[in-house]
DNA sequence: TGTACATCAGTGAACGCGCGTTCACTGATGTAC
DNA sequence: TGTACATCAGTGAACGCGCGTTCACTGATGTAC
């Protein structure tokens, strides 16, 4: 039993890391909460301690200040949205590219949906007043590194620039330089524009969703949203030049001629 | 001079009337400053008030609560969007649809990077608990009255379903029933669908530039954004089927074939 | 087994600040007789 | 021309609230001898 007595003090530390790790979570739940009701820049630790029922300066010795809160807030959602893009685009056939475009989509439309206001913390407006530090580069790149991913697999299995319907100017190539640094050079410049547009239209719309933008536009019945968004997702992918299994890649069939009269 | 007598009272009364809306006009100047450093939510009256030189009582003299000042500022950012899109737009040759699209583009581009705050404030994180009244639905529809014309005129000028790719499966249709109440029915499904993909990848992009996340992604080297920009307003405008002046727009070749060998 | 000590999570009062909104009031201006 | 009155923009104090952060402290728990 010496064993267990030489034990003990570090399971004891490891007893009080566990419930203090555990406060943490609830802390931060809380304030995801919070989030919902007041937004960001409502995030109040005084509200947080109240709702826990601790005083409000005992939260002091989990987080460092409000901004430390918010940078946790902003690193969690970031990791949230990456990992349930990455999981969902890996759970399809990699030879399957409109599939893994689609559920890359789908994850971030559904993850958006399911925590709209961290959705709003990371990609609605940026908290006035807050700089975020360079721990949230990383998490906040995971999304696109999914979908950059996918846009490599295309290039790759297309023989030099297939569907080089004109190129992309010289200015513009020079603009999209930091992406291609990430990307690589096998990726042509249209499809990494296209790309990146693909990449801006799917945020815009799910924003535009979610913001209540599409309000008098798009239906608001049952279904009607997913219609929508299914449907985009769709042509997004077949700008890529990518169309769903079943339809060879490769093979886009030209512009269907008039119907018959 | 009996005349100037009968006049004085109103010709005081709207003196009184002038200085009144020139203090409400410099109330909204300052809350718009405000704005850009502490955003919506962080809007105050007393603020306003005290860069005013006034009490904060007075302010209520000219503006009934928080809330309707809101609305104010809400609905003169609309505003102000919608009419810079309108005129830009106007000012083009109805015959040149691109030239049509870019312009209105540009105009959304433009006024969001002049008035970054503003556009937060109507196309970011809605304001929590603030719902927007009635009074605002009209001005907000201004922007995409502008398209949808560009879209109708497309239409118009298009021998029936053209460029039908594939239409769009029922349930699309049914979803975009608002939109196509708007439009009419003149504009086929798949172009409807395209233009308000193109109008969400729009101000996806814009957001994105707005609120940072094109980061590390697009250069911010001198003329990069613009190129980037002007390059996507390109394409969105090469997927509604039209093309720059100087080319047909309804002549629209079949994806090159590949390159010979 | 018993006592003195260390650790440490949590408390509660306080500092100094800000806010929206109300309300009785002042004081300048113009009006009516 | 002179006086009593009405109008009305603006004041300043107050109400009741919230906030982030600090700091001296309590009190439970475990440790060492």
């Amino acid at each position: 039993m010496s064993q267990t007595e030489r034990d003990r003090p570090s399971v004891l530390r490891a007893a009080r890391e566990r419930t203090r790790a555990e406060i943490t979570r609830e802390i931060l739940d809380a304030a995801r909460r919070h989030l919902a009701t007041d937004g960001a820049s409502g995030l109040s630790l005084r509200a947080i301690a109240r709702e826990l029922g601790m005083s409000s300066s005992a939260v002091y010795g989990y987080v460092a200040s409000r901004d430390e809160l918010l940078t946790r807030l902003i690193v969690a959602a970031y990791d949230a949205l990456g990992s349930a893009a990455e999981t969902q685009e890996a759970a399809v056939d990699r030879e399957d590219l409109a599939g893994r475009w689609a559920a890359a989509c789908g994850a971030v439309q559904g993850w958006a949906l399911a925590n709209p206001n961290e959705y709003a913390l990371i990609y609605g407006t940026p908290v006035p007043g807050y700089t975020a530090p360079a721990a949230t580069i990383a998490p906040a790149a995971r999304v696109s590194s999914v979908l950059l991913g996918i846009l490599r697999d295309i290039a790759a299995g297309r023989p030099a620039p297939a569907t080089a319907e004109d190129d992309v100017p010289p200015d513009d190539r020079e603009a999209l330089a930091p992406a291609r640094s990430i990307v690589g050079p096998e990726v042509p410049d249209t499809l990494l524009h296209q790309g990146l547009m693909a990449w801006a239209a799917l945020f815009g719309t799910v924003s535009f969703e979610l913001f209540g933008q599409l309000h008098g536009i798009v239906g608001e019945q049952p279904g009607d949203r997913e219609a929508y968004f299914a449907e985009s997702v769709r042509r997004w992918a077949a700008q890529l030049g990518i169309t769903p299994a079943g339809t060879a890649p490769a093979a886009r069939k030209p512009a269907r001629p008039l119907e018959p009269a």
